[in-house]
DNA sequence: AGATTTTTGTATCGCTCGCTAAAGAAGGTG
DNA sequence: CACCTTCTTTAGCGAGCGATACAAAAATCT
């Protein structure tokens, strides 16, 4: 069952974490090739014939960001109760995510190319496809509370989406810029009270408030 | 009165212009010498004698940006004659130039050095200490309002400018990413909607559809 | 064992980067 | 005119970039 060859001398899992380590910081065009391989301990040729090129390595790098840091975006969409409590998860986990000592601070699918060059182009493209999935699945659970009734049918929800997606964005560069995490937590706090349920202007109907007013 | 030798073949204001739409659009390592020089019109020696060094180049072209392009910025925190006016006008007036044609979208000191590497460090420090005095004018344009009455003794100025820095980083994202002016609009209707007096405390009134019964 | 297959380290490749020396070109000044 | 000063052009520097050719090394297969 093993393969034919010589074995690999170097754990690929752990090679890729190192690597996503340095584009998360540096960027794809500021990640050089001798910063990568020194960070995962290998050679050009062994990267090479790992990975492929450095684009290939870099998109396999993101794919392992989301698996590992960007997990929690996802699962609070889906898994949260309402939509407002899926948007407050998403926001305060990846604002800790954000801060969180080992790695570099900020979302890397939004940091990682901010500038587009014709040599990198599908880089930026690979990127921002991926912020645009985050914002429609954030519309999409926006969408599910009007349907499942927590979330009421006169919100805007591509605009409500639009609007968590822009403070999604700032709160990385915030945390790039190196705001720290109990200002975060004030911004996402206010960010947060401008939830449709919360004034009175929203027609939201039936829910049975736990305190008193 | 004119200068002794040569006469300089090119208009150093044009010149700078051209330069900033490019570090604009590349961002600081991205914008090369020879895409540099071609923009510019001119040869590198011509450049490096008018501009010194490619650092010294764009801090110029920085300083030339915030002249033409964030002068609004400054405009509406000094004299709009609210708090809620000045931000308001601060966020539309940047979302209009963010997406105006004949230049790049986006804001150049949020875009032109997300990623800091070691050889731009000072660069990042540039931008990144330009950014914080926004923050810092915003900031101080909130307790002016305090001071004059138009803004809630109770609110806090910190986190609050923190909220709408940070709505202003994510809608340079955004038009980065290709969002229309329209959307920007919205988004910026519904993170006004939230202002301290709309509803009297943290929390206030949201409605993005006409009031229904 | 010997042949085969794959990985490894060394030593580059061609290319682009930011930058500059050297000489020609265009003005003013005697 | 010659002379000086400054700008422009040509050409190319050393360094770093992403990516590879090559052969030795380490495993499996016959």
């Amino acid at each position: 069952m093993s393969p034919r060859g010589r074995p690999r001398a170097f754990d690929r899992e752990d090679a890729l974490t190192q690597a996503m380590l340095v584009f998360w910081e540096r960027g794809y065009d500021g990640a050089s090739l001798a910063e990568l391989t020194e960070a995962m301990g290998i050679k050009p040729p062994s990267l090479y014939a790992a990975f492929g090129d450095k684009e290939s390595l870099f998109r396999e790098a993101v794919k392992h960001y989301q698996a590992a840091h960007g997990r929690h975006t996802m699962r609070a969409l889906t898994e949260e109760p309402t939509a407002r409590a899926a948007v407050e998860a998403m926001l305060r986990n990846n604002a800790c995510a954000y801060v969180e000592p080992g790695h570099p601070t900020g979302c890397m699918v939004v940091l990682a190319a901010t500038n587009c060059t014709p040599a990198n182009a599908s880089v930026w493209e690979f990127l921002a496809a991926s912020r645009d999935n985050v914002r429609r699945e954030l519309c999409a659970r926006l969408r599910r509370g009007v349907e499942e009734g927590d979330l009421a049918a006169t919100v805007d929800t591509e605009a409500l989406g639009a609007l968590y997606a822009t403070v999604f964005y700032g709160l990385t560069m915030q945390a790039r810029d190196g705001v720290g995490l109990d200002s975060l937590m004030t911004v996402i706090d206010l960010a947060l009270s401008m939830w449709p349920e919360n004034g009175g202007g929203a027609a939201s109907t039936v829910d049975t408030a736990p305190s008193a007013p």
